[in-house]
DNA sequence: TCAATTCATTGACATTTGTCAATCGGAAAA
DNA sequence: TTTTCCGATTGACAAATGTCAATGAATTGA
């Protein structure tokens, strides 16, 4: 059963998933491999397959792969003191899952779950820093996917200490948009609960401003779909604060 | 005059001060740079002085060196809207300033200030993308230095997210004294709103917190120094939120 | 010395945000 | 169909946090 739904998902790439299927252009961190160093990569990778709702990676477990997304959509969020979690922000097709722990103390330092299906390789950690010490290209292409997810981070950071929820919401609203669903009405797929979770606040309170926003015909919401009818009102609260 | 401050700074290791200078084992990323690779990056690294209060990075501008802190206090920090301020970390003798837009669209993307007088070298960005060329170790070390101000910002996130005030102050005054100033009663040389931008709340707030941790015996105040006196109850206060 | 400035502190109050409990509504199970 | 369950929503209220203004304390400069 899960092999068949493997090779579904491979069915352009057999197994070289991790090289071939990504060809966004300068996204692709592989891109710099030799095919030499793509197969030394890719002979030892596991592609897996999760349910929605399954955890990929753990949070205080040991770091010894990194997973890139195939397909699918999944959270990473870091898990706090008694059930707080914090969503950092979703990855999607294509995304590589590292930092962390990785090179350091090799522990994760978020948990990664799985929101629709989603497949993905994991991929030997040992293979990497292989990579790193024969490519520097590929040192290279890291140490920018780092640097992007940190400035990411910072972003983040700010908004959530310096924004009153609605500019919050307004940010999240503009994230999933333009970010992730890079559709107008988007599907979330996520619950009033994740979404409060990504913007720092509790459900009820997350409820309400979206109720607000409603009201105001910014946004037309129809359980997890929502509809951004007045972009430029929300750039205005965003900023506003 | 700015000179003759140089060469006493310099005075152990006259221009090789990114490398010599910064001999604790471990944390120190050009360890692993040879003899000419040292050459290469200090021949035209520039040693420079900053009085207190002056600005040593500022967001926004173009990244194109990084920067080695040879002494002195200097704190990182946010600049968000409307003189909002986020201060990120504090970084003293031997840290090393990269990340934030490095690598990637050559922005920095945070502001950096003396806080006491600062020495420090600037070296061209051009020096360190031939040595991450060149040296893969040294792409590993800077990989790491990556990861670990990544995970240091997530815990921060989560912090300033999930805690109320009093377990974030608490936060804030075990950082100081355990990796910062590594001292029991220590001076922090930072305003009360400094501290309160570190702790993402109003001077105000921060002002009253500190008052309660005084009267109930956990720390004693003078001025800009602080003594713990109860590190447990803080660790305490910190855990419970 | 005295005025002027800046930072720290305090109090009163308003606003924001969270908590708790109740209700609603749809989907799954019996 | 009916029941059950779970997520979404709402309201009332409490707690946390911010805002504003006044005061105090220390420092600087005239």
């Amino acid at each position: 059963m899960e092999p068949r739904r493997i090779e579904e998902a491979c069915a352009n790439c057999k197994d070289r998933c991790c090289a071939r299927c990504f060809n966004d252009g300068d996204d692709n961190i592989f891109n710099c491999l030799t095919t030499e160093e793509l197969e030394l990569m890719v002979k030892e990778k596991r592609h897996i397959h999760f349910n929605a709702g399954e955890t990929i990676l753990k949070q205080n477990t040991s770091a010894s792969h990194i997973v890139c997304i195939k397909r699918g959509l999944a959270k990473i969020m870091a898990e706090g003191e008694g059930d707080k979690k914090l969503i950092l922000r979703l990855v999607s097709t294509h995304a590589i899952l590292t930092g962390g722990g990785l090179f350091i103390d090799e522990v994760r330092h978020f948990t990664v779950q799985a929101v629709t299906e989603v497949d993905c390789c994991f991929i030997d950690s040992d293979k990497i820093y292989e990579l790193v010490s024969s490519n520097s290209q590929f040192a290279f292409e890291l140490l920018k996917l780092n640097n992007r997810q940190n400035i990411q981070m910072l972003n983040n950071l700010v908004g959530i200490t310096q924004k009153y929820m609605p500019g919050r919401v307004a940010d999240l609203l503009l994230y999933l948009k333009n970010e992730i669903f890079l559709a107008n009405p988007f599907n979330t797929r996520l619950s009033r609960q994740e979404l409060a979770d990504m913007s720092g606040m509790t459900m009820e309170s997350f409820i309400r401003i979206l109720k607000e926003f409603k009201s105001s015909n910014i946004i037309s919401v129809d359980g997890s779909n929502i509809h951004i009818l007045d972009e430029e009102s929300l750039i205005k609260i965003s900023k506003k604060g």
